[in-house]
DNA sequence: GTTGTCCTTTCAATCGATTGCAAACCGAGC
DNA sequence: GCTCGGTTTGCAATCGATTGAAAGGACAAC
């Protein structure tokens, strides 16, 4: 069998050397019963001698489809920075595995936190079969309007009210009385709250943290809640305010690790002792909480999960299936206040 | 003007809504020279006011191109574990952010790192006009293989003999060398290189390491060449099993930071304390560098302008420019071993 | 009136596949 | 030989754009 003078890249010219029509060449490809099974094996033997690969971008643009999901990350307006959270990358990992598994492509994007209302004319919509949203941010509304009108989309966030949208979410307030309990079991009664409780996930944390607090019978101090930012480096700006304003606490609740471990530098830095002065629990349980000096307790959300299920509700949208309205992620705390770091779980 | 009865979606529809032929509106919307001004500013009215959106895929596919570029990640094959250090998100967000400017999508990919072959036939290469690799891994050969017979591909990684791909990189032998020097200029006599030499930018490191030894006189101990992967939990594994050796050494310059922060934990878990009797230095400057207690010094390799950079190279492969073989992302060291986390640079 | 020129516009092929419908083929029964 | 039924294959439209070449129209010159 000579091998091929010119590569063979298109089904025309399969077509041709299998001396069928381009129709029939399609068919047997696609293993269509229309074809007999002489037919079929030929072709389906040329096009592997030939290395034949079918042109799947002409492919979805004839069936009106992509295979692409968008996964849009909110870029924080005030800090224009991006993700800079490793919660992100691990989130985008599991993503990327799942879409992988179903023979999708991801395609990554980002919008302004404060209006998202543009990317439906935009190509994150309209080159993708669906959109993912890594958090809601404070779009509620744009986000309902988004989902009734727009392409399929799943949004990683905390239930609201009025929802329209599919939701995929952590136990947040569970994870919140979870850090809350945890630091009171310990014996701490002075207890602060760090996070934007504006955003939906936060607010609900702050749920689940006041309802620890009331169970312990403890009053809640309003100066306690601490407005502190997820950037990195505003936090540690918030943190260094709240030092001035010498608000009095033992133990911190922070809504992400990478908040706590911003924490636990600036007091240290102001010299306070972490645990013994002040105990910090962080949120995510990123990597690098069980490597930090001292070992960080944090909250964990089954992230691996998490990605699978967005992706699995996205496609079902897809598909036109009835996509169930709000999946949670199991959530539970990690203790690392004393000890050497444990191993972390490894990924199921 | 009445509003549209049903959506104008295609340029076909715009056409007829303006009684001229699709390639008159075509060239219109193109703003092509053969159309009068009449009809060029009568089709862009009825465009907006019908809020016509060219379909771009259709077109993309028209043209043979995508305005894809794919960014593929090396899989770890041994732990399997996604990118979970926080360089890759930085790494991530500035190619993202250079790839909207050129309105370019970005795919996000990843490969074994132990065969990069099967990429050729494979969706990350065939839906994108060019592919940016994020580390070169072990596969010098195989990827040299794929830049002369496939896309436009542009690699993120460390100059070796015989490269016939393009190459963006930090200076890597720059960096260990500075790592080395500063702690021989703290006064430290017994350094550890931690990280795997067999890959491409940590042996460049190495070899600076070595030059700023040899400048201090200072024999080289080869078992004081750690061998340490970049894998958090398996990092962590090495240096205990470093500590069981009784390996002697009072600074370590690591491959990564996240290798860094889990040296410091497991050191100081041993009793050792850090940085006065083992200093440590880091490689990236993440975010979270400046926030370990200690704060970690580290390396600094100018990763806007690399994300900036491996993009424009990419595209101007696409363009069938000359694109210039190697170019070096300024590296420098930020040093924290004492006082306060210095604010990290604004990004520019 | 005819012709030539220039400026606009349309025609129709093209990118690489899928698919409804029509046509061809083949063997059997009359 | 003709028709009928079932199986297999081909024709041609389609997805939504771009673009070279041909055609159309207006106007001036002869």
């Amino acid at each position: 069998m000579p091998p091929a003078q010119h590569k063979v890249t298109t089904l025309q010219q399969l077509a041709d050397l299998a001396g069928v029509s381009r129709a029939t060449a399609s068919r047997a490809l696609s293993d269509s019963t229309l074809i007999s099974d002489k037919t079929k094996s030929k072709i389906r033997s040329l096009a592997q001698q030939h290395n034949y690969r079918i042109n799947e971008r002409a492919r979805d643009f004839r069936l009106q489809r992509s295979r692409v999901i968008s996964v849009v990350f909110m870029l924080d307006n005030q800090s224009q920075q991006h993700m800079s959270d490793p919660f992100f990358l691990e989130m985008l990992g599991g993503i990327a595995d799942s879409l992988a598994q179903h023979d999708y492509d991801l395609l990554l994007a980002h919008a302004p936190i404060d209006n998202v209302e543009h990317l439906r004319d935009s190509r994150v919509f309209r080159n993708a079969d669906g959109v993912i949203f890594i958090g809601q941010g404070e779009q509620h509304e744009r986000l309902n309007a988004l989902a009734v009108q727009g392409r399929p989309m799943v949004i990683w966030g905390s239930e609201l009210p009025d929802k329209r949208y599919c939701l995929v979410g952590g136990e947040n307030e569970h994870g919140g009385y979870l850090a809350a309990s945890h630091l009171l079991g310990l014996g701490r009664r002075h207890l602060a709250f760090c996070g934007r409780i504006d955003l939906p996930e936060v607010a609900a944390r702050y749920r689940g943290y006041r309802r620890a607090l009331a169970e312990f019978g403890i009053a809640e101090h309003a100066d306690r809640v601490l407005d502190v930012p997820f950037d990195m480096r505003r936090a540690q700006a918030a943190f260094c305010a709240v030092l001035e304003r010498r608000v009095r606490f033992d133990a911190a609740v922070c809504a992400s690790d990478v908040m706590a471990l911003s924490a636990i530098a600036t007091l240290s830095e102001a010299g306070m002792r972490v645990p013994e002065d002040i105990a910090v629990v962080g949120y995510d349980d990123i990597g690098l909480a069980a490597y930090s000096t001292p070992p960080l307790t944090s909250v964990r959300q089954n992230i691996r999960w998490a990605g699978r299920v967005l992706v699995e509700s996205v496609l079902g949208l897809i598909n036109g299936e009835q996509v169930g309205d709000t999946r949670l992620a199991s959530t539970l705390i990690v203790r690392r206040s004393c000890g050497a770091p444990p191993p972390r779980a490894t990924a199921s």
